[in-house]
RNA sequence: GUCCCCAUCGUCUAGUCAGGUCUAGGACAACAGAUUUUCGAUCUGUCGACAGGGGUUCGAAUCCCCUUGGGGACGCCA
């Protein structure tokens, strides 16, 4: 059975990069059958931190990665470490320097890998220097306790970053004196930053967590990543995790490093976000707009609701949400008087504002069919144009210029609010 | 510096393993037009790539070599 890891060091909020390496490897497992196992690297107990490897997992769920069991914790198997390290000392194939237990790796051996991804790689030992396996401190280096803790773990496939490839060689050198058969490697070209350099924080951001407090859904989120560097043919571009669980292959991954397009990462949630039920949504929409500082306490959830069918289709992240509709929730909403000098102050618009609000003040079903209706018959008898009334209009009830169909948008404000609103601009 | 990985439109990619069906397909972005009460959405279209040089072959984006370019690793970090 294949069972595979993702091994998280709690030292820090959970990257992209990292989220991606989590995916395929979770990916894998699910495509086979197989197991999906959660190791903490915790070896270094000063920066580690609980706080951390909460956020991490909450993270994980939220992108719909679940895992097998218990996670282990490295910090808790410092004795098996060591004395496997005894172990090979006492076989002669390592050496002490003070308290520190070093592997002596000699020269002239060709070491082979033959990579699931990227083919045969060849590895001289004339090029690595003896290996710590057990810190001064007692506490055991990476490359050691990774193989013993993948052996321990029966991991049959190890599923990793490109970063990681010449850390191969040493581990299997580790394997080997530990008179272990080594797992599988398929390592995965790195996700770099849009001009070709190592994803980081100058990029923008980098943590799972800031794209979700953004307002990227986890659907898009995860359907990006896994196009980068993995393709599910017939230029599929939108895909299931369900989908892509039958379809993945490790094997059919790209050997070439690819780049971060927050662009079309904002294409597909904007994808996501119109394809989802506005229900579903609601809690999320909530949330940006009461961090938007907008009070909602006063409003109805079929008033978001019906609000969200009209701005789902305009929006890339839930984030934009209460800025482009923040006079649905407040009458000091903001004005842009750029629009007011160019809709409001043009000659004769204000009074068809406010003749737009006298007729539509004897509605008695106040409907977008019915205002349409009573402007377009206005804009007839008065030989306008319907926009003449139609643009003023939006600017006095929304102070914008752009958005939603304006008779949608009056007939969810309601009456009261929109003659208000309309009289105050009629002048 | 040494070792390793990689090289198709600006970006993600299909095609590369099994060379001809590729005057290289799709998507994002950009631009233009259509539609529309604005924005957006939508539809249509435009721009746009096999890094360069040698081979091998009847034939190469696909195989080999070199150059160039990019990336990674060389920690008692993980």
């Amino acid at each position: 059975m294949t069972v595979v890891r993702f091994a998280p060091s709690p030292t820090g909020f959970l990257h992209l990069g990292s989220a991606r390496t989590a995916l395929f490897n979770w990916l894998y497992a699910r495509h086979t059958g197989g197991r999906f196992l959660l190791r903490i690297e915790d070896t270094d107990r000063a920066r580690s931190d609980k706080k951390f490897l909460e956020e991490i997992l909450e993270d994980m769920k939220w992108m719909g990665i679940d895992w097998d069991g218990e996670p282990i914790y490295q910090s808790q198997r410092f004795d098996v470490y060591r004395e496997k390290a005894r172990k090979i000392l006492e076989e002669g194939k390592a050496y002490t320097e003070g308290d520190a237990i070093i592997f002596r790796v000699g020269e002239g051996r060709v070491i082979e890998v033959d990579d699931l991804i990227h083919g045969r790689i060849t590895f001289n030992t004339d090029d690595i220097k003896d290996q710590v396996m057990i810190k001064s401190d007692g506490s055991p280096a990476y490359n050691f306790c990774c193989v013993v803790d993948d052996a321990y773990l029966n991991i049959t496939h190890i599923i990793r970053g490109d970063d990681h490839i010449s850390n191969t060689p040493k581990q299997i050198l580790f394997y080997e004196a530990l008179g272990l058969a080594s797992p599988e490697f398929a390592h995965m070209p790195l996700m770099m930053g849009p001009d070709g350099a190592k994803l980081s924080k100058r990029h923008g951001a980098v943590a799972v967590e800031e794209y979700r407090k953004e307002g990227f859904l986890p659907e898009a989120l995860v359907n990006y990543l896994l196009l980068l560097g993995w393709s599910p043919g017939e230029d599929r571009e939108i895909i299931s995790l369900d989908e892509a669980v039958k379809l993945f292959e490790v094997n059919e991954m790209k050997d070439v490093q690819a780049r971060f397009d927050v662009q079309k990462l904002r294409w597909f949630n904007a994808e996501y976000i119109t394809a989802s039920d506005s229900e579903k949504l609601l809690p999320l929409i909530k949330e940006q707009l009461r961090s938007a500082g907008l009070d909602i306490s006063g409003v109805t959830d079929g008033y978001i609701i019906s609000i969200l069918g009209l701005y789902k289709v305009r929006i890339k992240t839930l984030s934009e949400f209460p800025r482009a509709t923040d006079y649905f929730f407040r009458d000091d909403f903001e004005i842009d008087e750029k629009a007011v000098k160019k809709y409001l102050d043009k000659e004769g618009n204000r009074r068809n504002v406010g003749v737009f609000a006298g007729r539509i003040e004897t509605l008695e079903a106040f409907t977008h069919e019915k205002i349409e209706k009573i402007c377009r018959g206005i804009a007839d008898e008065s030989d306008l144009k319907a926009a003449q009334i139609i643009h003023p209009t939006r600017v006095a009830i929304s102070g914008k210029t752009k958005g939603a169909g304006l008779f949608e948008i009056m007939q969810i404000l309601g009456k009261e609010k929109v003659i208000t609103r309309m009289r105050a601009s009629a002048g």
